[in-house]
DNA sequence: CCGTATATTGAACATATATTCATTGAATAT
DNA sequence: ATATTCAATGAATATATGTTCAATATACGG
């Protein structure tokens, strides 16, 4: 039987995946810290001894998404473009067997992007910021070949903002999740690919 | 000067105006009536004299939005790929010259994904489903090579979302409608389109 | 002008909900 | 066994916010 230091991991764990659930299929401020406890199978009250307050339970779930989801500075590859299609591979095949991390790219945004989150959480996500990086890269490759030609920021903000988009809607959609009829990889890297 | 009927009706577009953008920043329950209220400058009492509720406010932009944004049945086109070529172009350049398009587009994704939107809100935006109906088309278009091999409902299903993510990217970006950086169509007729 | 209708305000009211807290009960240590 | 600590509850409290309303200002027709 499970210790109490165990117990109350296990626990806190398990508000952590339902706030999570909650905050991105109905936003912060309508997700009701009652909505979470009841989710939770726990009263009101008790939420507050794991967490001091919605916001700060909120933020702990920020700092968890922006050490994760940050854009691994190492991955190996040959080419620039197989640095996307690694990316791309490992993201889908790991969050099909992870659901959470469908949720944890659209709260990133909705952080990022929503006024009336506290502006100490909004910097927090703003820090993980994809475009950017990418567009170096992209504007390297370029010169290379291996990317189409146009303004290398405009096509790294239209990649990330299609895969952004397509995991909003994979995170409410876990039917199609599951039978599998998820994007090809191939697909989406064509959108910055030189075909010529 | 204006007469009192076209000064009402000024005031009631701008009523809607502001919400949709506040909708759009905030969403639904963190905007708050006294936040449209100050945002056109008039008290928060005033605006139950041009809308019965909040919600009913929200119901009206929905149903704005319910009619603006179904696909043109009869776009005239050469092949599948034009219609989609077609709608892109005539979207991003109505959208730069009208802001309140980029908006609207995220406020009717918000309001089909969103639980605590009220139902019978929700149904109206769910109306508009554009996956569904490209589907069919790619399906047919892929017999005659026009577009890539794969699932017609995941390769619909993809561009849309692609489409989907971009609009809410530019939405809270006008600095990058402004400056024009906005991604060429190409670019995503690339997801669904066959290169052979 | 004057009277009526309409626009507008700001405060009052009702409700919802985040947070606190006194109390209970269970697990662990002594 | 008993004491002590901590988990857990649910009711009480404080606060925020949607909505109503009485009072006031402004525009319009006669």
């Amino acid at each position: 039987m499970p210790t109490r230091e165990e117990q109350k991991e296990q626990r806190r764990q398990l508000i952590l995946e339902k706030a999570l659930e909650l905050f991105v299929k109905k936003g912060y401020a309508e997700t009701k810290i009652g909505d979470i406890a009841k989710a939770a199978h726990m009263s009101t009250g008790l939420m507050f001894h794991y967490f001091d307050s919605k916001e700060q339970l909120y933020e702990v779930l920020i700092r968890m998404g922006a050490e994760g989801t940050n854009l691994p500075q190492k991955l190996p590859y040959d080419n620039p473009l197989a640095y996307f299609e690694g990316f791309l591979n490992t993201l889908f095949s790991y969050a099909k067997e992870n659901l959470w991390v469908f949720h944890m790219f659209v709260l990133m945004a909705q952080a990022r992007q929503s006024e009336g989150i506290p502006t100490q959480i909004r910097e927090i996500a703003m820090r993980v910021d994809q475009v950017e990086q990418s567009a170096k890269l992209i504007e390297a490759g370029q010169k290379q070949g291996y990317f189409r030609g146009g303004d290398p920021y405009a096509l790294s903000f239209t990649f990330w903002s299609s895969v952004q988009g397509i995991m909003e809607q994979l995170a409410v959609s876990p039917a199609l999740v599951e039978t599998g009829k998820l994007p090809d990889v191939d697909w989406l890297i064509d959108i910055i690919k030189n075909k010529t």
